[in-house]
DNA sequence: CTTGGGATACTAGTATGCAAGTGATGATCG
DNA sequence: CGATCATCACTTGCATACTAGTATCCCAAG
């Protein structure tokens, strides 16, 4: 590749006790990948992303191809892989998905939210008013992906958020490159906060509406964000 | 695994002309898991299968690794790999997961049906009808499957299906176990009718009532399978 | 007869080597 | 000087070799 795009140092040696190697270097990559660290466009070379991590091809190769599956890297056979660019359409199917599967799972969520589950809400919803101010955008984005995985796990279907995580890939994609979200930041607490009232209140169709108003905000980004990293789109 | 379960016989030579081998074997393995040719507890040997498929067994690995991304095989790190044995949770997130994206699916797709669209799925149910008095399982699941892909690609979100199908593997395990399908057979094809003609006539609420209806069909199965089955169940 | 221990035969995970195919580069020819 | 062709460096995909860890079986000791 013509930069030679540096991932975050593995501070850790090479194989020194974090378990399995294919799924950190595979989680690894990925972040990176929605964090635009490797831009859309990037070569990744196995080998230079073994050397990398330290570790060999194999874990390398098994992880790309998982990512693949995500549509987040595109491999072509004797040629080299790609980190995807940023689809129109992949954000489209991935914005759909995401809403109706996290809309659907919050109807039952909505009728059997408990205490504790409500209470490990507010306790997070607590943590994103102290990170709103401070500006940490990595752990903003820890914190939403809590929040939405709580959502979903409360509907009882603990597979529906690994699923929608995937989707939400795409979408982080997006956010990553809005170097300017402090401004529409508070407006987030306030929809979750919302949306969380209506589960407490046990009330499905309000809780919906809610979230799925809540989700659709990314969508409006976009042109902005096209028209700022032309380079980084599909022309499609 | 005692008995040394035979999958069915690779017909073609090792390599022969059948592109790559990882989305083959990974097929293979899946279909024969599905048809509980491999039953629900046996065990896997990555050795076994790339000899008996005629690969190594990177090819094999890297199948097993996305099959239990998709919870249809249990991995356990030094001991080996294992058909996953069919969990009424997961199958109840299946069914949670492929209802909320098809039932999502079919609004688009009854507002923007087309003539083509409607004369193939007309096609596909015509086929359905010559079907239903053969008997032949197999190509009912081929045609049901087509059938709930048309109607999610309608949606102009073709990145739906794939994950929908991927739930659907879990429902068709069930499926498969149920001898005697004939009886409600028919059944199905009047629902598949009615859903068709809702999206025909431009009736989202019609459309994802029927089809959420018909979803839920398989569900009622349940009970009687695990009773002729316990040992194809976790206990859980 | 029961029980404990060790060799053994498996396993998954990782590393490495090999084959086939592509794009770029440079030398040679017109 | 320009164009064409061969070579080369690089890629992925597959095969093979090696490492570390677990369950099992068998034998010996109590």
């Amino acid at each position: 590749m013509a930069e030679p795009t540096r991932l975050r140092a593995v501070p850790d040696p090479p194989t020194g006790k974090r378990g399995p190697a294919r799924p950190f270097v595979q989680a690894a990559i990925r972040d990176a990948i929605v964090r635009a660290e490797l831009p859309p466009g990037a070569k990744l070379s196995e080998n230079e992303l073994a050397d990398r991590f330290g570790v060999s091809r194999t874990p390398i190769r098994e992880a790309l191809g998982r990512l693949r599956d995500d549509r987040l890297v595109q491999v072509v056979p004797q040629l080299g892989t790609f980190v995807a660019r940023i689809s129109i359409q992949a954000i489209s199917d991935a914005q759909f998905i995401r809403e109706a599967l996290e809309c659907a799972a919050i109807r039952p969520a909505a009728e059997q939210a408990g205490e504790e589950a409500m209470a490990a809400l507010e306790e997070n919803i607590r943590s994103q008013e102290r990170v709103r101010d401070s500006g940490d955008l990595d752990a903003w984005y820890l914190l939403d992906d809590a929040y939405h995985r709580q959502l979903c796990d409360l509907s009882g279907h603990m597979a529906v958020w690994p699923v929608s995580e995937r989707a939400k890939s795409h979408l982080n994609r997006l956010r990553r490159l809005s170097l300017s979200l402090p401004d529409y930041l508070p407006e987030m607490v306030v929809e979750h906060r919302a949306i969380a009232t209506a589960v407490g209140a046990r009330d499905p169709d309000g809780a919906e509406e809610a979230l799925r108003h809540h989700l659709r905000m990314v969508l409006r980004e976009i042109p902005r964000i096209r028209e700022q990293h032309p380079d980084y789109f599909e022309e499609a």
